[in-house]
DNA sequence: ACCCAGGCAGCTT
DNA sequence: AAGCTGCATGGG
């Protein structure tokens, strides 16, 4: 398309009076500060009361109700199987919670982050983002990735000027440069990204099959990955492909499992993966994402 | 000025 | 199997 014509597009579509579509998700014990804000995304804002982003390739503003949560995307929809499965509506919380373990520790994380849900993101986009996050502060994790969409992500329909575009697709991200992926920002984790993109877009690992594997096959799959190291494919286990069981172990978690759980730096990372599967039950990693905001608002890493 | 951040890879011990 | 280091960049 012609350079011209594009950019009058644009102009109209920032000037467009949206009409907003809704849809009420019937849900309890559904906190919206403590899921989108607890580390597991990046590109939720929080406006006027609400939180707006992206979730397959689509503006969404999200706000509580009432009887649940209040969904507003500015297209038609028939079916919102798409939203209501990257929320995990349907997520059975009371049994997730029922499960984890009875401590004094967990205890006082369930009560201070009641209704915190991990959320199911799309797999290349939580693949990609956390690749962005080693040794990184979220708040800086949040500037890359804005500034990842701007460089490379198509434009959608939205009426928040810092939401104009889908998360890039892995072929975008393979075509870039390195010198232009440095320019958002991502330093040294520049190469790990364009390489895990070429990969990903030659079609030699298929991220949503990898739901179908073992826990441990699918782990393996995305350690081959450049980049990628047990932390990060436990993450992209735990927030996009549904593996419960996966406990990713970063700087602040291991500072739970040393005060919290007397487990000493000494201990072998085979004795501690021991301790973890045993202890934290069917839903260890929901666990470990209640034991990491905890802490993370106890240290004042998080207002609430 | 200094240390650290939702780490990993490559090398040395 | 564990320990050390470099890697970019910015917050506190």
């Amino acid at each position: 398309m012609k350079k011209e014509a594009r950019l009058h597009e644009n102009n109209q579509s920032q000037k467009l009076n949206y009409r907003l579509h809704t849809k009420i998700f019937h849900v309890q014990d559904y906190n919206l500060d403590l899921t989108l804000d607890s580390g597991q995304t990046f590109r939720w804002q929080k406006i006027n009361g609400g939180w707006e982003g992206v979730v397959s390739k689509k503006w969404v503003r999200l706000e509580h109700h009432p009887e649940g949560l209040k969904a507003a995307v500015c297209e038609k929809i028939n079916n919102w199987t798409w939203l209501e499965d990257y929320l995990q509506i349907k997520a059975d919380i009371k049994k997730i919670i029922h499960s984890f373990p009875e401590d004094e520790h967990m205890n006082q994380a369930i009560k201070t982050c009641r209704g915190l849900r991990i959320v199911k993101q799309e797999p290349w986009e939580c693949l990609a983002t956390f690749l962005m996050s080693s040794s990184k502060q979220i708040v800086q994790i949040k500037q890359i990735i804005h500034n990842l969409c701007e460089q490379f992500g198509e434009p959608i329909s939205s009426p928040n000027p810092a939401l104009q575009r889908a998360f890039p697709e892995p072929t975008a991200i393979a075509a870039a440069s390195e010198t232009e992926l440095r320019a958002c920002k991502m330093g040294f984790r520049a190469t790990y990204l364009k390489n895990t993109a070429q990969i990903i877009s030659d079609s030699k690992i298929n991220l949503s099959e990898l739901t179908r594997l073992p826990l441990e096959q699918a782990r393996n799959n995305l350690l081959s990955l450049p980049g990628v190291g047990p932390k990060i494919a436990n993450c992209v286990l735990l927030f996009s492909l549904g593996f419960m069981r996966a406990f990713p172990v970063d700087v602040w978690v291991k500072k739970v499992l040393q005060t919290c759980y007397n487990k000493p730096e000494t201990l072998s990372k085979i004795e501690i993966e021991k301790f973890i599967d045993g202890y934290f039950g069917e839903y260890a990693g929901y666990a470990q994402q209640y034991l990491f905001h905890f802490i993370r608002i106890k240290n004042n890493r998080v207002k609430i």
